[in-house]
DNA sequence: CTCGTGAGATGACAGTGTCAAGATTTTGGT
DNA sequence: ACCAAAATCTTGACACTGTCATCTCACGAG
Protein backbone atom coordinates (compact mmCIF):
# COMPACT_ATOMS: atom_id res chain seq x y z
CA UNK A 1 0.00 0.00 0.00
CA UNK A 2 2.31 3.06 -1.32
CA UNK A 3 1.29 6.72 -1.17
CA UNK A 4 0.08 7.79 -4.81
CA UNK A 5 0.60 11.49 -5.01
CA UNK A 6 -1.57 13.31 -6.77
CA UNK A 7 -0.59 14.64 -10.00
CA UNK A 8 0.38 18.24 -9.68
CA UNK A 9 -1.65 19.65 -12.55
CA UNK A 10 -4.71 17.95 -11.72
CA UNK A 11 -7.31 19.27 -9.52
CA UNK A 12 -8.49 15.95 -8.35
CA UNK A 13 -6.60 12.98 -7.10
CA UNK A 14 -8.06 10.37 -8.24
CA UNK A 15 -8.01 7.64 -5.25
CA UNK A 16 -7.44 10.06 -2.19
CA UNK A 17 -8.92 8.20 0.16
CA UNK A 18 -6.65 4.88 -0.45
CA UNK A 19 -3.76 7.55 -0.42
CA UNK A 20 -4.54 8.85 2.99
CA UNK A 21 -5.26 5.75 4.45
CA UNK A 22 -1.50 4.58 2.66
CA UNK A 23 -0.01 7.68 4.29
CA UNK A 24 -1.36 6.67 7.74
CA UNK A 25 -0.18 3.42 7.74
CA UNK A 26 3.26 4.78 6.62
CA UNK A 27 3.47 7.68 9.24
CA UNK A 28 2.03 5.34 12.00
CA UNK A 29 4.93 2.76 11.10
CA UNK A 30 7.29 5.20 11.01
CA UNK A 31 6.25 7.59 14.15
CA UNK A 32 3.26 5.70 16.07
CA UNK A 33 0.24 6.71 15.84
CA UNK A 34 0.99 10.26 18.29
CA UNK A 35 3.03 11.01 15.47
CA UNK A 36 0.30 11.14 13.20
CA UNK A 37 -1.70 14.13 11.72
CA UNK A 38 -3.83 14.91 8.95
CA UNK A 39 -1.79 17.51 7.37
CA UNK A 40 0.99 14.91 7.37
CA UNK A 41 -1.21 12.45 5.41
CA UNK A 42 -2.12 14.99 3.45
CA UNK A 43 1.22 16.48 2.77
CA UNK A 44 2.15 12.34 1.21
CA UNK A 45 -0.53 12.28 -0.89
CA UNK A 46 0.27 15.41 -2.53
CA UNK A 47 -2.93 17.45 -1.52
CA UNK A 48 -4.24 20.56 0.79
CA UNK A 49 -4.33 20.12 4.16
CA UNK A 50 -8.06 20.57 4.61
CA UNK A 51 -8.40 17.37 1.82
CA UNK A 52 -9.03 14.66 3.91
CA UNK A 53 -11.95 15.85 6.09
CA UNK A 54 -13.89 15.48 2.76
CA UNK A 55 -13.39 11.40 3.40
CA UNK A 56 -13.28 10.93 6.70
CA UNK A 57 -15.07 13.72 8.50
CA UNK A 58 -12.00 14.31 11.13
CA UNK A 59 -8.87 13.02 11.98
CA UNK A 60 -11.14 9.83 14.40
CA UNK A 61 -12.83 9.11 11.64
CA UNK A 62 -9.85 8.54 8.91
CA UNK A 63 -8.29 6.15 12.31
CA UNK A 64 -11.75 4.49 12.22
CA UNK A 65 -11.50 3.73 8.70
CA UNK A 66 -7.68 2.18 9.39
CA UNK A 67 -8.50 0.35 12.40
CA UNK A 68 -11.97 -1.17 9.85
CA UNK A 69 -8.87 -2.21 7.87
CA UNK A 70 -6.96 -3.81 10.44
CA UNK A 71 -9.84 -5.70 11.69
CA UNK A 72 -10.41 -7.42 7.61
CA UNK A 73 -6.99 -8.21 7.44
CA UNK A 74 -6.78 -9.76 11.04
CA UNK A 75 -10.14 -12.09 9.71
CA UNK A 76 -8.17 -13.17 6.67
CA UNK A 77 -5.35 -14.00 8.65
CA UNK A 78 -7.22 -16.23 10.97
CA UNK A 79 -8.93 -17.72 7.86
CA UNK A 80 -6.02 -17.98 6.06
CA UNK A 81 -4.64 -20.40 8.85
CA UNK A 82 -7.72 -22.24 9.30
CA UNK A 83 -8.58 -23.32 6.45
CA UNK A 84 -5.08 -25.43 6.30
CA UNK A 85 -6.28 -27.32 9.05
CA UNK A 86 -8.88 -30.26 8.14
CA UNK A 87 -12.55 -29.65 9.39
CA UNK A 88 -12.82 -32.74 11.90
CA UNK A 89 -9.59 -31.78 13.87
CA UNK A 90 -11.33 -29.19 15.98
CA UNK A 91 -8.76 -28.72 18.77
CA UNK A 92 -5.92 -27.92 15.73
CA UNK A 93 -8.22 -25.13 14.15
CA UNK A 94 -8.54 -24.12 17.76
CA UNK A 95 -4.71 -23.66 17.77
CA UNK A 96 -5.27 -22.18 14.17
CA UNK A 97 -7.62 -19.03 15.05
CA UNK A 98 -4.85 -18.01 17.99
CA UNK A 99 -2.05 -18.61 15.26
CA UNK A 100 -3.25 -16.19 13.18
CA UNK A 101 -4.52 -13.95 15.28
CA UNK A 102 -0.66 -13.17 16.78
CA UNK A 103 0.46 -13.93 13.30
CA UNK A 104 -1.42 -10.87 12.31
CA UNK A 105 -0.40 -8.81 15.36
CA UNK A 106 3.05 -9.46 14.77
CA UNK A 107 3.11 -8.61 10.99
CA UNK A 108 1.03 -5.72 10.83
CA UNK A 109 2.39 -4.36 14.78
CA UNK A 110 1.18 -0.33 14.01
CA UNK A 111 -2.40 -0.82 12.79
CA UNK A 112 -3.22 -3.33 15.26
CA UNK A 113 -2.37 -1.22 17.96
CA UNK A 114 -4.29 1.60 16.55
CA UNK A 115 -7.23 -0.99 16.23
CA UNK A 116 -7.32 -1.40 20.09
CA UNK A 117 -6.90 2.24 21.12
CA UNK A 118 -10.54 2.49 21.62
CA UNK A 119 -10.48 6.50 22.77
CA UNK A 120 -8.99 7.12 19.29
CA UNK A 121 -11.98 5.48 17.41
CA UNK A 122 -15.75 6.42 16.50
CA UNK A 123 -17.45 2.84 18.88
CA UNK A 124 -20.12 3.85 16.98
CA UNK A 125 -19.31 2.87 13.84
CA UNK A 126 -21.37 0.08 12.57
CA UNK A 127 -18.57 -1.27 9.96
CA UNK A 128 -15.62 -1.47 12.93
CA UNK A 129 -18.44 -2.97 15.25
CA UNK A 130 -19.13 -5.62 13.17
CA UNK A 131 -15.56 -6.46 12.24
CA UNK A 132 -15.25 -6.95 15.89
CA UNK A 133 -17.42 -9.13 16.64
CA UNK A 134 -16.78 -11.30 13.71
CA UNK A 135 -13.60 -11.53 15.07
CA UNK A 136 -15.03 -12.79 18.60
CA UNK A 137 -17.33 -15.14 16.41
CA UNK A 138 -14.68 -17.14 14.92
CA UNK A 139 -13.02 -17.93 18.13
CA UNK A 140 -16.23 -19.04 20.27
CA UNK A 141 -17.25 -21.12 17.22
CA UNK A 142 -14.34 -22.92 16.83
CA UNK A 143 -14.23 -23.71 21.00
CA UNK A 144 -17.68 -24.75 20.80
CA UNK A 145 -16.84 -27.17 17.95
CA UNK A 146 -14.52 -28.50 19.86
CA UNK A 147 -16.35 -29.07 22.98
CA UNK A 148 -19.27 -30.51 20.62
CA UNK A 149 -16.65 -32.93 19.46
CA UNK A 150 -15.08 -33.96 22.47
CA UNK A 151 -18.67 -34.28 23.58
CA UNK A 152 -17.82 -32.36 26.69
CA UNK A 153 -21.36 -30.74 26.16
CA UNK A 154 -21.42 -27.16 28.25
CA UNK A 155 -20.48 -26.72 31.37
CA UNK A 156 -20.57 -23.64 33.18
CA UNK A 157 -16.53 -23.23 33.27
CA UNK A 158 -16.96 -22.65 29.48
CA UNK A 159 -18.00 -19.31 29.73
CA UNK A 160 -14.77 -18.29 31.65
CA UNK A 161 -12.57 -20.48 29.51
CA UNK A 162 -14.11 -18.46 26.27
CA UNK A 163 -12.64 -15.11 28.15
CA UNK A 164 -9.73 -16.72 28.87
CA UNK A 165 -8.88 -17.71 25.81
CA UNK A 166 -10.21 -14.62 24.57
CA UNK A 167 -7.60 -12.46 26.86
CA UNK A 168 -4.64 -15.19 26.69
CA UNK A 169 -4.46 -14.86 22.71
CA UNK A 170 -4.76 -11.14 22.97
CA UNK A 171 -2.88 -10.59 26.29
CA UNK A 172 0.29 -12.57 24.64
CA UNK A 173 -0.31 -10.73 20.83
CA UNK A 174 0.06 -7.35 22.82
CA UNK A 175 2.85 -8.21 24.87
CA UNK A 176 4.47 -9.51 21.78
CA UNK A 177 3.93 -5.89 20.13
CA UNK A 178 5.05 -4.05 22.88
CA UNK A 179 8.61 -5.57 22.54
CA UNK A 180 9.70 -3.11 25.56
CA UNK A 181 7.56 -5.18 28.08
CA UNK A 182 8.76 -8.52 26.53
CA UNK A 183 12.20 -7.05 26.86
CA UNK A 184 11.84 -7.15 31.01
CA UNK A 185 12.98 -11.19 30.70
CA UNK A 186 16.00 -10.01 29.62
CA UNK A 187 18.03 -13.24 30.09
CA UNK A 188 16.23 -14.75 27.40
CA UNK A 189 13.52 -15.75 29.89
CA UNK A 190 10.80 -14.64 28.34
CA UNK A 191 11.53 -14.90 24.45
CA UNK A 192 8.76 -17.42 24.11
CA UNK A 193 8.04 -19.40 20.66
CA UNK A 194 4.14 -18.52 19.93
CA UNK A 195 3.66 -22.09 19.10
CA UNK A 196 4.59 -22.90 22.25
CA UNK A 197 2.60 -21.18 24.09
CA UNK A 198 -0.35 -21.78 22.25
CA UNK A 199 -0.27 -24.97 23.10
CA UNK A 200 -0.08 -24.39 26.89
CA UNK A 201 -3.24 -22.69 26.38
CA UNK A 202 -5.13 -25.83 24.50
CA UNK A 203 -5.14 -27.18 27.74
CA UNK A 204 -7.99 -24.83 28.69
CA UNK A 205 -10.49 -26.14 26.09
CA UNK A 206 -9.81 -29.40 27.36
CA UNK A 207 -11.77 -31.55 29.52
CA UNK A 208 -10.70 -31.36 33.19
CA UNK A 209 -8.64 -34.15 34.37
CA UNK A 210 -7.35 -35.31 30.88
CA UNK B 1 -5.23 12.85 44.83
CA UNK B 2 -6.75 16.06 44.27
CA UNK B 3 -5.26 18.92 42.43
CA UNK B 4 -3.72 21.78 44.89
CA UNK B 5 -3.76 25.54 43.56
CA UNK B 6 -1.25 27.76 44.32
CA UNK B 7 -2.49 30.39 46.44
CA UNK B 8 -2.97 33.38 43.99
CA UNK B 9 -0.64 35.75 45.54
CA UNK B 10 2.24 33.51 46.48
CA UNK B 11 4.90 33.42 43.53
CA UNK B 12 6.19 29.78 44.34
CA UNK B 13 3.67 26.65 44.48
CA UNK B 14 5.18 24.58 46.94
CA UNK B 15 4.22 21.75 45.46
CA UNK B 16 3.59 22.01 42.20
CA UNK B 17 5.35 18.37 41.00
CA UNK B 18 2.35 16.32 43.25
CA UNK B 19 -0.03 18.46 41.86
CA UNK B 20 0.53 18.35 38.41
CA UNK B 21 0.26 14.34 38.43
CA UNK B 22 -2.96 14.70 40.28
CA UNK B 23 -4.14 17.20 37.76
CA UNK B 24 -3.06 14.38 34.77
CA UNK B 25 -4.90 11.70 36.52
CA UNK B 26 -7.83 13.90 36.87
CA UNK B 27 -7.63 14.85 33.04
CA UNK B 28 -6.77 11.11 32.02
CA UNK B 29 -10.24 9.71 33.79
CA UNK B 30 -11.82 12.76 32.02
CA UNK B 31 -10.70 13.35 28.64
CA UNK B 32 -8.33 9.80 27.91
CA UNK B 33 -4.65 10.66 27.54
CA UNK B 34 -5.64 12.01 24.45
CA UNK B 35 -7.00 15.13 26.02
CA UNK B 36 -3.91 15.78 28.31
CA UNK B 37 -1.77 18.78 27.73
CA UNK B 38 0.87 20.16 29.49
CA UNK B 39 -1.20 23.46 29.36
CA UNK B 40 -4.55 22.31 31.39
CA UNK B 41 -2.67 20.80 33.55
CA UNK B 42 -0.12 23.89 34.32
CA UNK B 43 -3.98 25.64 34.08
CA UNK B 44 -5.82 23.33 36.96
CA UNK B 45 -2.84 23.44 39.29
CA UNK B 46 -3.25 27.65 38.92
CA UNK B 47 0.26 27.72 36.81
CA UNK B 48 1.84 29.69 33.69
CA UNK B 49 1.85 27.31 30.96
CA UNK B 50 5.54 26.88 31.57
CA UNK B 51 5.99 25.49 34.78
CA UNK B 52 5.75 21.96 34.25
CA UNK B 53 9.01 21.43 32.17
CA UNK B 54 10.90 22.41 35.42
CA UNK B 55 10.12 19.20 37.15
CA UNK B 56 9.58 16.55 34.35
CA UNK B 57 11.49 18.50 31.21
CA UNK B 58 8.67 17.29 28.61
CA UNK B 59 5.32 15.86 28.36
CA UNK B 60 7.21 11.98 27.95
CA UNK B 61 8.52 12.85 31.42
CA UNK B 62 5.61 13.63 33.27
CA UNK B 63 3.32 10.87 31.46
CA UNK B 64 6.31 8.65 32.32
CA UNK B 65 5.97 9.44 36.11
CA UNK B 66 3.02 8.78 36.11
CA UNK B 67 3.24 5.41 35.27
CA UNK B 68 5.51 4.84 37.51
CA UNK B 69 3.64 6.03 39.70
CA UNK B 70 0.77 3.38 38.82
CA UNK B 71 3.31 0.46 38.46
CA UNK B 72 4.07 1.38 41.83
CA UNK B 73 0.28 1.56 43.16
CA UNK B 74 -0.07 -2.09 40.92
CA UNK B 75 2.67 -3.80 43.13
CA UNK B 76 0.72 -2.59 46.24
CA UNK B 77 -2.23 -3.91 44.91
CA UNK B 78 -0.70 -7.71 44.40
CA UNK B 79 0.89 -7.47 47.65
CA UNK B 80 -2.87 -6.42 49.18
CA UNK B 81 -4.00 -9.86 47.54
CA UNK B 82 -0.68 -11.64 48.11
CA UNK B 83 -0.59 -11.35 51.95
CA UNK B 84 -4.10 -12.42 52.59
CA UNK B 85 -3.71 -16.13 50.97
CA UNK B 86 -1.06 -18.20 53.92
CA UNK B 87 2.42 -18.94 52.79
CA UNK B 88 1.67 -22.78 51.80
CA UNK B 89 -0.83 -22.41 49.88
CA UNK B 90 0.75 -21.41 46.80
CA UNK B 91 -1.98 -21.81 44.21
CA UNK B 92 -4.28 -19.56 46.23
CA UNK B 93 -0.92 -16.95 46.36
CA UNK B 94 -0.98 -17.53 42.60
CA UNK B 95 -4.48 -16.81 41.98
CA UNK B 96 -3.95 -13.61 44.46
CA UNK B 97 -1.50 -12.51 41.82
CA UNK B 98 -3.77 -12.50 39.30
CA UNK B 99 -6.49 -10.73 41.39
CA UNK B 100 -4.21 -7.96 42.85
CA UNK B 101 -3.06 -7.16 39.09
CA UNK B 102 -6.92 -6.88 37.62
CA UNK B 103 -8.35 -5.46 40.54
CA UNK B 104 -5.85 -2.09 39.92
CA UNK B 105 -6.60 -2.17 36.19
CA UNK B 106 -10.68 -2.11 37.31
CA UNK B 107 -9.06 0.53 39.97
CA UNK B 108 -7.10 2.60 38.15
CA UNK B 109 -8.11 2.10 34.37
CA UNK B 110 -6.95 5.63 33.17
CA UNK B 111 -4.05 5.02 34.57
CA UNK B 112 -3.64 1.34 33.51
CA UNK B 113 -3.84 2.08 30.02
CA UNK B 114 -0.94 5.02 30.26
CA UNK B 115 1.31 2.47 32.07
CA UNK B 116 1.61 0.11 28.77
CA UNK B 117 1.75 2.80 26.33
CA UNK B 118 5.41 2.61 25.47
CA UNK B 119 5.26 4.98 22.63
CA UNK B 120 4.26 7.60 25.33
CA UNK B 121 6.65 6.73 27.80
CA UNK B 122 10.29 6.98 28.65
CA UNK B 123 11.46 3.77 28.40
CA UNK B 124 15.06 4.12 29.13
CA UNK B 125 13.92 5.96 32.16
CA UNK B 126 15.32 3.42 35.17
CA UNK B 127 12.49 4.03 37.73
CA UNK B 128 10.06 2.96 35.28
CA UNK B 129 12.35 -0.46 34.22
CA UNK B 130 12.75 -1.36 37.21
CA UNK B 131 8.96 -1.19 38.65
CA UNK B 132 7.82 -3.29 35.54
CA UNK B 133 10.76 -5.60 36.30
CA UNK B 134 9.41 -6.35 39.72
CA UNK B 135 5.69 -6.90 38.47
CA UNK B 136 6.88 -9.50 36.56
CA UNK B 137 9.14 -11.01 38.73
CA UNK B 138 6.39 -11.24 41.37
CA UNK B 139 4.25 -13.75 38.67
CA UNK B 140 7.40 -15.80 38.38
CA UNK B 141 8.60 -16.24 41.54
CA UNK B 142 4.27 -17.03 42.87
CA UNK B 143 4.63 -19.53 39.73
CA UNK B 144 8.20 -20.96 41.13
CA UNK B 145 6.87 -21.40 44.24
CA UNK B 146 3.76 -23.65 43.28
CA UNK B 147 6.13 -25.26 40.83
CA UNK B 148 8.47 -26.28 43.64
CA UNK B 149 5.93 -27.28 46.26
CA UNK B 150 4.31 -29.80 44.16
CA UNK B 151 7.43 -31.18 42.76
CA UNK B 152 6.94 -30.14 39.23
CA UNK B 153 10.46 -29.57 39.05
CA UNK B 154 11.22 -27.97 35.96
CA UNK B 155 9.97 -28.49 32.57
CA UNK B 156 10.52 -26.73 29.13
CA UNK B 157 6.93 -26.37 29.06
CA UNK B 158 7.62 -23.83 32.23
CA UNK B 159 8.54 -21.06 29.73
CA UNK B 160 5.62 -21.10 27.78
CA UNK B 161 3.63 -21.41 31.08
CA UNK B 162 4.95 -18.19 32.26
CA UNK B 163 4.62 -16.55 28.96
CA UNK B 164 0.88 -17.53 28.84
CA UNK B 165 -0.03 -16.72 32.71
CA UNK B 166 1.30 -13.28 32.19
CA UNK B 167 -0.67 -13.04 28.24
CA UNK B 168 -3.34 -14.61 30.12
CA UNK B 169 -3.66 -12.03 33.15
CA UNK B 170 -2.76 -8.88 31.33
CA UNK B 171 -4.88 -9.37 28.32
CA UNK B 172 -8.36 -9.99 30.64
CA UNK B 173 -7.17 -6.48 32.14
CA UNK B 174 -6.81 -5.03 29.16
CA UNK B 175 -10.02 -6.32 27.75
CA UNK B 176 -11.64 -5.57 31.07
CA UNK B 177 -10.83 -2.09 30.76
CA UNK B 178 -11.49 -1.45 27.12
CA UNK B 179 -15.00 -2.35 27.80
CA UNK B 180 -16.15 -1.39 24.24
CA UNK B 181 -14.66 -4.62 23.28
CA UNK B 182 -15.98 -6.36 25.85
CA UNK B 183 -19.23 -5.25 25.06
CA UNK B 184 -18.96 -7.81 22.15
CA UNK B 185 -20.74 -10.54 23.40
CA UNK B 186 -23.49 -8.18 24.10
CA UNK B 187 -26.20 -10.93 25.00
CA UNK B 188 -24.24 -11.44 28.10
CA UNK B 189 -21.98 -14.01 26.41
CA UNK B 190 -18.54 -12.13 27.56
CA UNK B 191 -19.53 -10.78 31.07
CA UNK B 192 -17.06 -12.58 32.92
CA UNK B 193 -16.45 -12.88 36.39
CA UNK B 194 -13.05 -12.45 36.98
CA UNK B 195 -12.91 -14.66 39.92
CA UNK B 196 -13.74 -17.34 37.36
CA UNK B 197 -11.39 -16.74 34.87
CA UNK B 198 -8.58 -16.79 37.05
CA UNK B 199 -9.96 -20.30 38.02
CA UNK B 200 -9.69 -21.58 34.73
CA UNK B 201 -6.22 -19.86 34.44
CA UNK B 202 -4.99 -21.48 37.39
CA UNK B 203 -5.45 -25.19 35.60
CA UNK B 204 -2.19 -24.37 32.94
CA UNK B 205 0.07 -24.24 36.29
CA UNK B 206 -0.88 -27.83 37.39
CA UNK B 207 1.18 -30.53 36.40
CA UNK B 208 -0.59 -32.15 32.85
CA UNK B 209 -3.01 -34.86 33.49
CA UNK B 210 -4.45 -33.89 36.97
C1' DC C 1 23.81 41.02 53.14
C1' DT C 2 24.68 39.08 48.92
C1' DC C 3 24.58 36.13 45.52
C1' DG C 4 23.61 31.92 43.33
C1' DT C 5 20.17 28.75 42.26
C1' DG C 6 15.90 26.66 41.76
C1' DA C 7 10.90 27.82 40.84
C1' DG C 8 7.77 30.07 38.19
C1' DA C 9 6.25 33.74 34.49
C1' DT C 10 6.17 35.40 29.90
C1' DG C 11 6.35 35.64 25.06
C1' DA C 12 7.49 33.66 20.79
C1' DC C 13 7.56 29.89 17.34
C1' DA C 14 6.08 26.18 14.43
C1' DG C 15 2.83 22.68 14.25
C1' DT C 16 -1.87 20.86 14.94
C1' DG C 17 -7.47 19.94 14.09
C1' DT C 18 -11.43 22.10 12.53
C1' DC C 19 -14.38 25.14 10.17
C1' DA C 20 -16.21 28.39 6.62
C1' DA C 21 -15.85 30.10 2.10
C1' DG C 22 -14.34 29.72 -2.44
C1' DA C 23 -12.57 27.20 -6.73
C1' DT C 24 -12.67 23.37 -9.79
C1' DT C 25 -14.06 19.21 -11.49
C1' DT C 26 -17.36 15.40 -12.43
C1' DT C 27 -21.87 13.67 -12.78
C1' DG C 28 -26.64 13.17 -14.01
C1' DG C 29 -30.84 14.62 -15.87
C1' DT C 30 -33.02 16.57 -19.80
C1' DA D 1 -25.14 19.09 -25.91
C1' DC D 2 -26.16 21.59 -22.03
C1' DC D 3 -26.54 23.17 -17.38
C1' DA D 4 -27.38 22.66 -12.57
C1' DA D 5 -26.06 19.98 -8.65
C1' DA D 6 -22.96 17.43 -6.17
C1' DA D 7 -18.47 15.90 -5.11
C1' DT D 8 -13.80 17.11 -4.61
C1' DC D 9 -10.07 19.96 -3.44
C1' DT D 10 -7.94 24.81 -2.00
C1' DT D 11 -7.37 28.57 0.92
C1' DG D 12 -7.41 31.24 4.97
C1' DA D 13 -8.55 31.73 9.63
C1' DC D 14 -8.97 30.36 14.57
C1' DA D 15 -7.75 28.45 18.93
C1' DC D 16 -4.95 25.19 20.80
C1' DT D 17 -0.67 22.52 21.55
C1' DG D 18 4.79 21.49 23.08
C1' DT D 19 9.08 23.57 23.39
C1' DC D 20 12.42 27.08 23.87
C1' DA D 21 14.87 31.35 25.41
C1' DT D 22 14.47 35.03 28.44
C1' DC D 23 13.05 37.25 32.49
C1' DT D 24 11.40 37.65 37.51
C1' DC D 25 10.92 36.19 42.00
C1' DA D 26 11.99 33.81 46.52
C1' DC D 27 14.83 31.53 49.42
C1' DG D 28 18.99 29.65 51.66
C1' DA D 29 24.05 29.06 52.18
C1' DG D 30 28.06 31.56 53.01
Amino acid sequence: MAVEQKAPNRYHHGDLRRALLAAVDEIVKELGVEGLSLRECARRAGVSHGAPAHHFGDKRGMLTEYATDGFEKLLSSIALEFDKVSLDDTKGRLKAVGKGYVAFALAHQAQFKVMFRSELLDNENQRLLDRGRQVFEVLTKALAAHWSATNQGWRKENLAQISLAWSAVHGFAVLAVEADLLRMGEEGLLNPDPDAVLDQLMLIAEPPGQ
